[in-house]
DNA sequence: GTCTATAGATGGATAGAC
DNA sequence: GTCTATCCATCTATAGAC
């Protein structure tokens, strides 16, 4: 790191892991992870070639045999991050009971828990996007959007059933969301909570937020 | 720009505004409102000192008569956007009534005002923070702290006083303030809510989060 | 796939005239 | 304070040997 010499104060987590099954073999694999973790401690512009290659401990040139770009990484990490948390919160709604509190519980579990154990990748995926050009950033904003509209479908639904009170569900949506996403930036070592204590408390802060008392939830 | 050729995506907000009374006159403040511009949209290593020069309409090289480096813009941005979130939060508690729920109410207030007036200065205040060294890091990271405290101090008097319900009042002031830190990630003019229905939805937020039934704040 | 070497562009910052 | 001109370090990416 040239332009960075002092320590990394950007993050409190440490491990750059991937989700499972999506993780390139061999070095292509210590190069995305390595890229994860440079990108994710000082940005797309903060973190250079050069800085990635001594990180996986090979050549700067060796990586063009793996990405043909810097922002090819950067590509597929926003993607994987993306794809991770859509998948995640599908499932979720997808094997929660039909109750708006049951489904609200299942999408702010899930969107908390990627955050808790992928907090580079997560970090990444919202903080960096704006290097990409706009068509590999279409991609990851579709997939966001798809999220906001589970989380408003879960929202409108229990405003319609009496069972969620809100007088706007929209900015409800936008706090709860907020809530989840922060997440990335201060879970870690560092801190005595675990990923349980987390997801159990921001999951009864949203029943709070839409007037679910908390023994409903 | 010569990396990003391509839109903007980063922000909805427009204005590079600076608090009044905080703003340097002259050539020196253009400077600075084009750093603010150019570090929100493109981070700080992805805005480059000849960018500057060119939004400001003057010679890069004119630039070091103002500002020995561009780190000290930086450090200024950000010196100022903490300052002004310290000044509103300290200001907003020490005219607000004993109650807590009204200190809760101002205090986040307050915060969303900030973020609300000030979109750009409180996107790099918080995004860019890392890009510089821990000396000059460190008085903005106070600040955050004794915010913070106040936020701490107002929860845990609510619960000693009974008049707020919270299992934790750490994870309670976390998500509180997640939740008004993103609001310069959204907040824009191609949105439709004004400041003031944001700031009120986000009172609200906070009060419900603390259990404190609508019709009480 | 990995290396050495380097091209070619861009970066932050400075010298010195006006 | 502003400019032209420039230094030199670093950047992304490529060429070509092994």
């Amino acid at each position: 790191m040239t332009r960075l010499n002092w320590e990394p104060r950007r993050l409190t987590a440490v491990s750059a892991d991937l989700p499972d099954g999506v993780t390139p073999a061999g070095t292509r694999g210590r190069v995305l992870r390595a890229a994860l973790k440079l990108f994710a401690e000082y940005g797309f512009f903060g973190a250079s070639i050069r800085d990635i290659a001594r990180e996986v401990g090979i050549n700067s040139a060796t990586l063009y045999a793996h990405y043909p770009s810097k922002e090819h990484m950067l590509a597929e990490l926003i993607k994987i991050g993306h794809e991770e948390l859509h998948r995640r919160m599908r499932q979720a709604l997808a094997h929660a009971a039909s109750e708006p509190a049951v489904q609200l519980t299942a999408l702010v579990r899930a969107q908390v828990i990627v955050h808790t154990d992928y907090p580079l990748l997560a970090l990444v995926a919202n903080h960096e996007l704006h290097a990409l050009t706009p068509e590999r950033a279409a991609p990851a904003l579709a997939l966001r959007e798809e999220c906001r509209e589970m989380l408003l479908g879960v929202l409108g639904s229990g405003v319609a059933q009496g069972v969620f009170h809100s007088a706007d569900v929209t900015l409800t949506g936008i706090a709860i969301g907020s809530m989840g996403m922060r997440v990335a930036n201060w879970f870690g070592p560092d801190q005595p909570y675990t990923r349980e204590q987390v997801t159990d408390a921001f999951a009864g802060f949203a029943l709070r937020l839409v007037g679910v008392p908390a023994e409903e939830g």
